[in-house]
DNA sequence: CGAAGCCTTGACCGTCATCAAACGGCGTGG
DNA sequence: CCACGCCGTTTGATGACGGTCAAGGCTTCG
């Protein structure tokens, strides 16, 4: 298993910022080797005991959210070294699903397990993801959105001039709350404005990242 | 940047729903008696170290953020018993402002928290409720916004029938990224169904439960 | 090589933002 | 006590953005 190389930003100054990973080496006897997924195989179901959390290894994982009538939320993307499916002893509150072959562990946790104090810091951490998401999605039009969105994901995957989209414009449409014509279109007017280039569907260049930036406010 | 992200799925997990209090009460050592706030006075700032967490007693409490354009956007309300300033980076990425005349107690925070499992059912709290935001946000029609809006307040103050709003038009508008406008046509489009009916501006009966539910899915 | 997804583009239309105006409550001051 | 003015709310008219429906191009995989 690769040690997890972990940044912990200056947002978690009051907590620890190391203890997530060394309660994963502490506990490693709990923990199981990486298995992976298919494509859009669900790793956890709505509703289902939440008893492990889980780290991406490769690939990446979709949280998601099925309305009565069909429509799909997407409320977070998970890559690789990312920690996802926190809930343990109770009930998953959405379902979490492999975005193209995808490489999971998984670490159980019990009852009696104190790891408040350990787990604080990504709790808080989710909790800021969380909140620059919904920051995301308030605002009006949807070019400043998927601004947004393709600069936080240049800015999760570390490089500002490329970026590796795994998922669908579907599942990016989702997750930003338009249709897939309007990302698609958004994608086009950030093209034909210089501020990106395509180098296949899924692989995109960021020609002026000051553009984005000033988008994405 | 590649720090690790763990995703919060369930409201409870395996941290108790109940200590909250408990923690303030063992530790109102740290804690500073009932201020009380103006109409629209800041509680804290962005920008601004954060080194303690807050409760509502009385009134309620926005957080915002403020947009370069002068556009602002309200991440979460308060009530009277809940927790609110966690972030808890050194610095807050938000504001807070009172909503009417507001008693807030504090708590200070040191670096050596041993309060991380204690506060842990209000942090998951807090991510809980952002994620039920993001979910209502991502809705497309602005009158099942509003409709999930007023479920939410309802089920938070505790009286299915009977909703006190003590925040303004404006307020709701930039929680659920509407105008005041909009706000209002809806509340008037409910009103015409027969789903609510109005005693006063901010004090609106449920007249159908059941109806405002199926809108809010 | 064919079929099935995925993505893009176009045309149309509904919803909501915008601009504008009128209404109502509430506090202040005459 | 009433008149006035301020502010929050409601209502109306208009237009733009994005959703919907539809068609066609592109990629991928059997």
């Amino acid at each position: 298993m690769n040690a997890p190389t972990v940044s912990m930003n200056a947002r978690t100054a009051i907590f620890p910022p190391e203890p997530v990973q060394a309660v994963f080496a502490s506990l490693a006897s709990r923990s199981r080797p990486t298995s992976s997924y298919a494509n859009g195989q669900e790793i956890y179901a709505e509703g289902q005991r939440a008893t492990r959390i889980y780290r991406v290894e490769f690939g990446a994982v979709r949280v998601c959210h099925s309305l009565a009538d069909g429509r799909r939320q997407i409320l977070s993307f998970h890559l690789p070294g990312e920690w996802f499916g926190f809930g343990a002893n109770s009930v998953h509150r959405f379902s979490a699903e492999a975005i193209g072959y995808t490489g999971i562990q998984s670490l159980g946790l019990t009852a009696t397990m104190d790891l408040s104090s350990s787990l604080m810091p990504a709790v808080l951490q989710c909790l800021a993801r969380a909140q620059d998401h919904q920051l995301l999605i308030t605002r009006q039009c949807a070019t400043e959105r998927t601004a947004a969105f393709l600069s936080e994901m240049a800015e999760r995957q570390g490089d500002r001039n490329l970026v590796q989209l795994p998922m669908a414009r579907a599942d990016i449409a989702d997750y930003l709350g338009l249709t897939t014509e309007s990302v698609s279109r958004s994608f086009t007017r950030l093209k034909d404005k210089g501020v990106i280039r395509f180098h296949g569907q899924r692989s995109i260049e960021i020609a002026r990242w000051d553009m984005l930036q000033l988008l994405s406010e």
